[in-house]
DNA sequence: GGTTCTAGATACAGTGTGTATCTTCCGTTC
DNA sequence: GAACGGAAGATACACACTGTATCTAGAACC
């Protein structure tokens, strides 16, 4: 046993800083773990504190499995492609998509489940705050195509405008995994445009 | 307290019966409670026996949880529309999946979540079965319109033949909810019927 | 009617949750 | 810079659930 294994020199945490380690913490166990095995007791052995200051903060486990989520899950937004064409924003947008944090936090929250009936959420949450995030980017993408006339806007409806995106998280939604390229061209090419092309 | 109080006359199932009200008993409480709060004692409670018989026959919670749902939620298959088109075979077929019990399979396997990471499955698993099912019914309704000329062959391609119900599963994931027949109508008439149309 | 199987009861160790209490550090204030 | 107060961190507890083990008595099978 050398010095070096003695882990910590007690220096005590406080305010933002610990508040941030402990969400670290959280997130880590919910991803390493997922919502089953989570326990509250595993992350503050990770967030070298006991769990008493957990509960201070978050009464319950959902409580916490929440703010971690929030505080990790959704803060990246996506930047706006442009390419030159529908085609090719589109594409890059949902291959950006697919590696985005958003990403990793929809796996989650997939896999997580039992936490909704829980804690009163649901997909229909999360769904609004994908849509909401994503739909300025596609009514940005999609403007410029009419502009370029690439796009018969008489033909834009709300259905179809959201088709692409739709497939697409459908699809990230069942596999888990990020959409291969090939289906992400499928659906733009064998799908949207033909339903939006002049 | 009356006599009638007394709950049973103690009389001991076996076998098949006995099997049955296990695993009715752990459907019910998975319906109601959600896996989360899903605890082996209150199947025990609910199907008038003791924890043991539940563990003599499934080891883990996650086994019992995986039986009661291959018991329950995708024995039914769906009777195939005949209604005279394909956007009325595609409708009927639709509003009949709503109310299935497949549907309701699929809202609790989207509330399991926590259920894949212990048991090895996923939803890709789900997916599967679901296509596969119904995979034929698509393909006899789809065979149909095209000897009636309601579909130009060469635009079926394997995404176009399953835009559709990807649309309509994608819908039921997020809102856990019936599709209204509204979305339904939307489906195929903005997004299907224009991409297939000779 | 005796044998065998197993339903059903009960007890136990282990683990996790949430509450309560206590000491001790750290930031604030006078 | 000393005193104060709030919160960090430790510890102990009651309760609930899991999974194992053991016992007894009812049902099925010969």
């Amino acid at each position: 046993m050398s010095l070096s294994d003695v882990p910590e020199p007690q220096r005590r945490r406080h305010g933002a800083e610990l508040q941030t380690a402990l969400l670290d913490a959280a997130w880590d166990e919910l991803v390493e773990q997922g919502y089953d095995s989570f326990t509250i007791d595993a992350v503050a052995v990770r967030a070298h504190t006991s769990r008493a200051v957990l509960y201070r903060r978050w009464p319950t486990k959902p409580d916490l499995v929440k703010a971690a989520i929030a505080s990790r899950a959704f803060q990246q937004s996506l930047e706006i492609p442009d390419t030159g064409s529908v085609r090719g924003d589109l594409i890059a947008f949902m291959k950006l998509a697919n590696g985005s944090r958003a990403q990793q936090g929809l796996v989650l929250i997939t896999r997580l489940g039992a936490f909704y009936s829980d804690a009163g959420t649901n997909l229909t949450e999360l769904r609004r705050g994908l849509m909401q995030a994503r739909g300025e980017a596609v009514d940005q993408m999609l403007a410029r195509a009419i502009d370029r006339g690439e796009i018969d806007p008489a033909k834009l409806t709300p259905r179809t405008r959201r088709v692409a995106f739709d497939l697409f998280l459908h699809e990230l939604m069942l596999t888990l995994e990020p959409v291969p390229d090939d289906s992400i061209a499928e659906i733009v090419d064998e799908i949207f445009l033909p339903l939006v092309a002049p």
